[in-house]
DNA sequence: TCGTCTTGACTACATCTGTAGTCTCACATA
DNA sequence: TATGTGAGACTACAGATGTAGTCAAGACGA
């Protein structure tokens, strides 16, 4: 159901998504360089999440351990359906186009991108 | 150098891509259908764009014609690419790989990413 | 046992967004 | 000439977001 995850949230997610679960304090310490904020903040952030239904909390003695209900892959499939939708009416070959312009796509991108397309088309033939 | 366009600003924008340049007025008929917004809120979108610089003005008699700054390409490009390095650490192929899974990608989107990509490797080369 | 530390719960507040409303003024018109 | 109309300028206001602050209660060392 899931009210959007701002980019405030994201980064707080990006974090539990690379380790969990974890303490909010954790959490914190990890994006403390990154981000300046301080635990507070993160504990809102961590409140709002589980609010959203992005984020479970069990508990652990006194406090929570905090681990992601959506994957990170779900995530980025439906950010990247929605940019797609949005911007090229559904279709990938013109975001692609338009990675491919600014320089978004190295060699190795393309070799990776090729790779991907051959198994694509097996698995649909 | 631009805040963020938002999402009722977007829906805006297109209009503009669309037709331009184009009074308050008009953007207001066009959206109507799709949005229901009210004139005065279409003028506010407009004014805040104005503002962000994302869209410039010009007077027409005693009103504005309204004309983006940003092209809807360039735009893309960059929505596109923050994407690509915010789920993807810039990587364009995963990006693509999710589209696929999720079924974004039709017969004819893997034809015309072929097309693409063979492009791209000659320019490269 | 008593302060101290740490944790979650709740509260705060400025800014941004979505969605209008009011004010003022030039122009057309009666 | 008095007035209604339509344009932009300015104002409003609720909900979302970024970024904390305060409070109360359990854990724990002195």
């Amino acid at each position: 159901m899931s009210s959007q995850i701002t980019k405030a949230e994201f980064q707080v997610m990006d974090v539990l998504w690379a380790e969990s679960p974890i303490a909010a304090a954790d959490v914190a310490e990890r994006l403390a360089a990154e981000t300046g904020w301080s635990l507070k903040t993160v504990k809102t952030l961590l409140s709002r999440l589980v609010e959203k239904g992005a984020v479970d909390h069990e508990p652990d003695g006194r406090r929570y351990l905090y681990r992601p209900k959506v994957s990170r892959d779900s995530y980025a499939r439906r950010a990247a359906k929605k940019l797609a939708d949005q911007l090229f009416g559904g279709r990938a070959a013109p975001l692609v186009a338009h990675l491919a312009e600014g320089d978004g796509l190295s060699r190795e991108d393309l070799e990776d991108l090729e790779a991907l397309l051959m198994e694509l088309k097996r698995d649909r033939s």
